[in-house]
DNA sequence: AATAGCACTCTAAATGTTAGAGTGCTAACT
DNA sequence: AGTTAGCACTCTAACATTTAGAGTGCTATT
């Protein structure tokens, strides 16, 4: 009962040193937490708390003579145990209708929006990643000749993506197969992911023989244009300038490895990518990450759905001092609104 | 013939500071002038010439005992008349090549291997236009039914550019028409200016009447979605997160009001829409910009055309101190070959 | 267990000091 | 004349010194 007593008070301190310092990014002193707690405490009584906390790694100190600052671990934990997932508010959501809807005609547009939504309400970076290609599903192609010996092959994914992509076909083109092989891929790949046409109608070619073999052939040639199945994804950035006057990146060789996040966008590509795989929120702080350059900061990522199924990320990036309970709930927002408008756009 | 005499060592002497400031960042002193001509002249003779040069405000001090500096004056002088247009080296040219091909079959990476082309040999960020609507040429559209009441629409121009629109008809889509209307906007529109295709269909609108009047009026509707001919053109910036390790740029309150330009473009936009009225390279210096975010920047800036028609821009922007005799050609250079490579494309 | 008191530590800001780079001026030289 | 050498002077940047105060850790007390 004791225990418990205390484990409750130490929890108590944990999380208002972590909220100051959220806060103020000034290291917290004992009587600070104690004004925190409007004198319930004495500063003495919490030095003696600081310690344990110290002891389990939760915080630390700069050096002797300076307040406590939390560390990866002690965000952890207060991520996973002290913060109950609060809710946005009316005018934040607000926001996000008014910002989603106002460009949600145009795809492009709707990708920016939202990742400057994330940004304006966390004021931490919003990140974006366009629908996953090979997750999308067929909706409709057709070709246009351009000249005699190139078509423009256009895509159109359930997720509002559309595709285009030139093909040199290096010889005549015959419109009357042209029209049959537009016929028959539309037909045939109609609610398909992209990411396995290419192995369906392999498989078909297989079966077939003669006359058909040479025509599924052609149509095969028709879809492997490089941009048009595989292109790679993209990543909207917003926000990330305005996050140069956070104290951390005073130091601009900080600031300087932070951007080139955005001229490099692998690594956000990577990491996102592979939280795609689970469901939900992640939160992945400091050290946990595993690239180098953002081992200071923290990213939120959520994976967002068109029907059921999860086909992109979004996400939020900052350094480890943000509102985790503000950032959190407004990824998982996001998160939904955003497939909401893709559905309705495919 | 004396007074010319001194001009033209004024002259060398104010080259002698803008290239050893740009290379260094740091003040000139006297000796160091003097040590640029091999002590050919001393360093006093030097400091009577740079009195005059700062009664002409070409150079300045920052403080008593400090060195020179080249004001936007000075760099100005130096540009319009000290710098013969230097060109580009065998192996630039051949890596501007490697960059450009290598990507060209999509439009976008092209865009983006262009303005990074740039920054790597001029050391300044990279700026492209891509190609305005307004400008280039009808090429191709189709009407593609996506379902009963919705169509989209993708348009091809000559400069390679693919706009796809979404649009609602609101009402059921007559195949027999919608293919009509197809049929009479490429005979009709073909190689017209985009600009200049809704004021030439309200014209021919004018003079029709009954039964094609209709039949006109609704082309004129498919044609009529915000993002299909007057979508705003994008910036692609390459190179600014490098710019961050300049030391001027060594202030991060400066580095921020500089990175804004990545985030809101439209200044550059502006910027570059207005040189792009004019033929060939345009530099402008610090003050020169009415920008404030730029004032202590350079902006250099050329023009590119497809059939002689200009029909973008691109440029280098970075501090007033870099390298003119290297940023002028290079973006000189690349502007031909970009429009060479979007003419084959288009 | 919680608190008050106190000596101790460490930083950050303010102040002082110094070396050296660079100028401007004057007088001498060509 | 224009050019140069010499010299006193100025200013900065870098380093050292001082000091106030914020904060701790420990111990004795409640």
């Amino acid at each position: 009962m004791k225990q418990v007593d205390i484990k409750e008070r130490r929890k108590k301190i944990l999380c208002a040193i972590v909220d100051s310092y959220v806060d103020t990014a000034m290291p917290v002193g004992s009587r600070a937490v104690s004004q925190r707690f409007r004198c319930t405490i004495s500063p003495a009584t919490i030095r003696n708390v600081m310690v344990d906390l110290e002891e389990m790694d939760l915080i630390t100190h700069p050096h002797t003579s300076a307040g406590r600052v939390p560390t990866d671990n002690g965000y952890r934990f207060y991520v996973d145990c002290l913060i109950e997932p609060k809710h946005l508010t009316k005018e934040e959501e607000a926001l996000i209708t008014r910002l989603i809807n106002k460009k949600c005609e145009d795809f492009e547009s709707l990708m920016q929006s939202a990742s400057k939504a994330i940004s304006m309400i966390t004021n931490v970076a919003g990140i974006v990643l366009t629908p996953r290609l090979k997750r999308s599903a067929f909706k409709h192609i057709e070709f246009i000749p351009v000249d005699s010996s190139r078509v423009l092959a256009v895509l159109i994914t359930n997720s509002g993506i559309v595709k285009s992509s030139l093909i040199d076909l290096e010889e005549e083109i015959d419109k009357a197969e042209l029209f049959r092989i537009t016929e028959f891929l539309n037909q045939e790949l109609g609610g398909m992911f992209l990411g396995e046409i290419r192995s369906y109608l392999t498989r078909r070619l297989l079966e077939q023989r003669d006359s058909f073999y040479a025509f599924l052939k052609k149509a095969i040639l028709m879809l492997s244009a490089p941009s048009l199945l595989r292109k790679e994804d993209r990543v909207y950035f917003e926000g990330a300038v305005s996050l140069m006057s956070y104290p951390e990146f005073k130091d601009i060789s900080k600031a300087r490895l932070f951007l080139r996040l955005f001229e490099e966008k692998k690594d956000i590509l990577d990491l996102f990518n592979e939280d795609m795989e689970t469901e939900g929120i992640k939160v992945h702080i400091g050290k946990e990450n595993t690239c180098k350059s953002i081992q200071e900061c923290s990213v939120v990522t959520c994976n967002y759905k068109i029907r059921q199924r999860t086909i992109g990320a979004i996400g939020a990036i900052g350094p480890t001092r943000m509102e985790y309970g503000k950032v959190i709930p407004a990824v998982n927002y996001l998160s939904e609104v955003l497939g909401k408008v893709l559905e309705d756009l495919g």
